[in-house]
DNA sequence: CTGAAAGCGCTAACAG
DNA sequence: CTGTTAGCGCTTTCAG
């Protein structure tokens, strides 16, 4: 089974010509007589080379592959981002590694700093504190970042998280809601922005807001805090959760304590996940485009690997998504 | 931004030392007198100094980093796949670097060429034809391939598909049903098991078989695929799915077109993605375990990679997971 | 204990 | 058109 891979020098020497020769041909930089082409076709063909591409990037400093790294990997939001990503990596000639951290938030420092020397640039999903955010920007490569960074000094591609949930917060107030809850998911870094962006507009309407915090942001523990939350004196009329998944979960568990969505409470989500479509009733959600998202991120980090400008930060407006999971309350 | 990534030549010199002697310290392959250790580990730190895994790989021709490749990244079934891999290989030290095909499979041989000179392994996912699996071997790396093989010159995991779909047709023929339809996915290498394991065993009952075909292994086919299914003159009263996705899809096509589930008619999917938890009626499905074929293929990948004996086959047994879209008949 | 030197497989000037 | 000659950054004998 221990084929003797062959090198440049096997070809060329096998083919009667230099090995600057081979290299040349095969990358296509230069042309040459058809005699000789033709040779080093033949030889390349029945020895069945292939540059060693670790070789190559070592010396060119290019690797036609970009990292791309995610939380997790069983999240459609995320998910829909690689697919998008990848599309638009494909088109132009580049590989996408695709990484999940999630597993072990210790090790991603490690990860991505392997990750890092292997790829042309990187994007970057992460929960990682802004004090280590300096050093992703050590790693010295081009960089792309999902998310608004307080200080912005890396391109971003971020949703407008306060917003969608703003917008949602309002829709669920002209429905008549009463009283609000948010279920929340205070380990990252856009649950603030999507609490800040439900408590505004309660505000401004002199509503409450009851706010849940959930260890992950799954359908498990949108299951878990459904008993607290609807068992307790006087339950919620109204729920924003973090995302679709812990919305799933809420329904699902709130379905079978006995209470019918939406007549008993309406529950909204936030990402859009096609899951959302397949319950009953539907999830009303705030689509955050997330395969725009993963696109944008791509373009950018392409054209910051070329050289080209580039917006330093791109922000993806949201959608409301209006399902049966929601009623009007007047 | 241009930091000026020092190389081991740097250190070096910066600690009056000679490269190898640096080389010696990072690997840890021999000790040093106790003043040299602390004069490189001092410059090393404040220098940042890390060894470039590509001319480190190049040289000793291991990079401790696994490639799998997949069909679909956005298909629960491979993300769990993912996660028991994933889970493997960092407890061995090794980094997962996923692939994503789907999106062009013309350039899944290009995908896999290029990935594979960048890692010790390969776990593959691959709709690839027969014929082109002689190529896999050509790359000459280890490597663990998913499903049954025809000529097992590969090593593989796979789930026990026949069986599965056996098992359920045998419950559903139990429960009294009579007219059985199978939405099924030809393109897979899979297909052919399942719908064999549903012929065989409506075979021995004296049943008949209605087949569809869908175009991808989607719930967007599966909704596609139900009008024509139901609104033909006496719709089946069981169907099994290909997979969950295509039954999440052909259950809220049914329910919307006023179809009762499983009262009409009974449906089961397979692979049990979480997501047939969340619908109404939650779905009955084959559970292949995905994430332990991820281990088990991960696991047989190291293996190998380490020299350690390995079996070539790894059968993972399925398992019914009876939920509410199938009723009892009789 | 430490260093010199010979490459890994390939590309990039620079000659001819 | 084709070949020579340096390395890329690192590991690894083999001496000292």
């Amino acid at each position: 089974m221990k084929k003797n891979i062959p090198t440049i020098r096997d070809v060329a020497a096998a083919a009667g010509v230099s090995t600057a020769t081979i290299s040349k041909f095969i990358n296509g930089t230069q042309r040459f007589s058809p005699a000789v082409e033709a040779r080093i076709a033949e030889v390349i063909g029945q020895m069945g080379y292939r540059s060693n591409p670790l070789a190559q990037s070592m010396i060119t400093g290019k690797t036609k592959t970009v990292g791309l790294s995610v939380l997790d990997v069983t999240n459609p939001h995320f998910t829909s981002i690689v697919k998008g990503a990848n599309r638009v990596a494909q088109a132009h000639g580049y590989t996408v590694l695709l990484v999940d951290t999630e597993e072990n938030p210790g090790r991603e420092q490690a990860l991505l700093e392997a990750l890092s020397r292997r790829v042309d640039g990187l994007i970057i999903f992460s929960r990682m504190p802004d004090s280590e955010l300096e050093w992703l920007a050590g790693l010295d490569k081009p960089l792309v970042f999902f998310g608004r960074l307080p200080r912005m000094t890396l391109p971003t591609v971020a949703s407008d998280d306060h917003r969608g949930a703003y917008m949602m917060t309002r829709h669920l107030v002209t429905l008549g809601h009463k009283r609000f809850a948010y279920m929340g998911f205070s380990k990252s870094r856009r649950d603030e922005e999507r609490m800040g962006g439900v408590k505004e507009c309660l505000a401004a309407h002199g509503l409450e807001l009851t706010v849940y915090d959930a260890a992950a942001p799954s359908a498990q523990e949108g299951e878990r805090l459904c008993s607290e939350m609807m068992l307790g004196a006087g339950h919620p009329d109204a729920l924003v959760c973090y995302n679709d998944l812990m919305a799933l979960g809420f329904m699902k568990a709130a379905q079978s304590l006995g209470f019918r969505i939406p007549a008993d409470i309406s529950v909204a989500g936030v990402d859009n996940i096609v899951y959302g479509n397949y319950t009953s009733p539907p999830l009303t959600t705030v689509d955050l485009h997330s395969e725009r998202m993963g696109v944008a991120a791509m373009e950018k980090l392409l054209d910051t690997i070329a050289g080209r400008p580039t917006e330093p930060f791109t922000l993806i407006e949201p959608q409301l998504i209006l399902r049966g999971s929601t009623a009007n309350r007047n």
